[in-house]
DNA sequence: CTCAGAAATTGGTCGCACCAATATCTTCTC
DNA sequence: GAGAAGATATTGGTGCGACCAATTTCTGAG
């Protein structure tokens, strides 16, 4: 009964740390199932979501080729470059980025708001997502669940822009970002204070004027910039 | 000798249109196969494709769920949305939405970029990217060549942070950007004034400095501004 | 009415056959 | 001997039928 996971996750981690580079030939089909001791329907299926995430492409009469995911690929693949620089230790670089990557949304999130301000059903929808995450953080719950809460509040400033393409490029960050238990951890180091930072922007949310948007975003760096400082802490011991 | 596309895209234009919303079970694999007129086989290849995307999930006993794709899906449904937008005529949105993302990570670029200066390698690869845009512009090459070359500078320029991050949540918005003709046309309704603005940045990427990082992010709102007039006036006619 | 167990439904895997596109080798021509 | 046209082998794509595993639904005993 062996499963697709096997033969998908063994190749995407071969073509994610380079072992396979761009350009390469995999292995022929029928010689992968013989290998992975499973059928060739199921190897397809692994292929399948290989080439779905941009990381190989099918030439009939040829075989697959490695693609450059660099240049092909999606942030669908951050989870799995998370999950291989933990095994590695080397999350910092990682981390960095993708604090950088969700803050720069959340600032092209402000200049939108700032220039169409949200009715205030999106801004009772914040409310009601800070509030329950503040709920959590009195009731010290662990940090898995206060990323979620956490990460509600971000989706319904989202979803106050009606914007489906913000959307849509957060998720896989939120979901990168909960791959790396350390940075998880290190994000909520301080609940309180993170608490602090969403109820400044739900006062400028009420109001938003375009002046106020430098200052939400040196919060949102400050606040990145400390968790950094609490992650690079956590490393020595 | 059907093909798995079809199947495809009409199950996944349906969910992306909102004709099967998130909850909705799917008809079984068995039934989609006769309706389509192919195998259970090339039909399951079809469903795998949409559960890659996150836009439905397969239980084993139960059916395929729909999933909420604004909750779980990733950028690279852009595309996908993109087209259904242009059928549609209803492109201005979207274009608003993805410049405003390419906006926001460019300046995340840029602030990195200001802590950390990159290499001289670096930034003679963004002169060379810049130098073969002119040189196309120049030439007066068609805007799909023009946006080729103008993402391959934006491609250099990220490359010099070495992120691999930001890369990825580019490409899908590149991706999306080339399914729009119309505001691929607007991009590049004045391509010179975008050579301009690239070598604004080049000459700010040789001696970056904080204080400049405002002036340029300024420059890339002002030409998307452009562009949304231009798509805009476009409308019309 | 409740609940345990049987039966039906439905996705997951297997094995084999055949088709279509590509790559490689063979053979013929010059 | 070099190049080109055709034959052969390789390789991904699809079809068919079967069985397994998880879930749901139906059935009947209490």
């Amino acid at each position: 009964m062996a499963s697709a996971d096997p033969c998908f996750f063994s190749l995407r981690d071969a073509i994610l740390a380079g072992t396979l580079a761009p350009g390469d030939r995999l292995p022929p089909e029928r010689q992968l199932a013989d290998r992975f001791g499973v059928n060739r329907v199921t190897v397809r299926s692994a292929l399948q979501r290989l080439a779905a995430q941009s990381l190989v492409q099918p030439r009939q009469g040829s075989g697959y080729v490695v693609q450059d995911y660099a240049r092909q690929g999606g942030p669908e693949l951050l989870p799995g470059l998370a999950a291989l620089a933990r095994e590695q230790g080397q999350t910092g670089a990682l981390a960095r980025d993708l604090l950088l990557v969700r803050r720069s949304l959340a600032r092209g999130v402000l200049e939108r708001l700032a220039s169409e301000p949200p009715d205030d059903a999106a801004v009772a929808q914040v409310e009601l997502a800070v509030a329950q995450l503040a709920a959590a953080v009195a009731q010290n719950a662990d940090d898995s669940t206060l990323a979620d809460r956490d990460l509600d509040v971000l989706r319904a400033v989202l979803e106050a822009t009606g914007s489906a393409a913000l959307l849509l490029c957060l998720n896989p960050i939120a979901s990168a970002l909960l791959e790396l238990p350390r940075l998880r951890r290190a994000i909520y180091a301080d609940p309180a204070s993170n608490v602090v930072g969403w109820r400044a922007l739900l006062a400028w949310l009420r109001s938003p004027d375009p002046d106020g948007v430098d200052a939400i975003a040196a919060l949102l760096a400050a606040r990145d910039e400390a968790t950094l400082l609490s992650l690079s802490s956590e490393e020595t011991p």
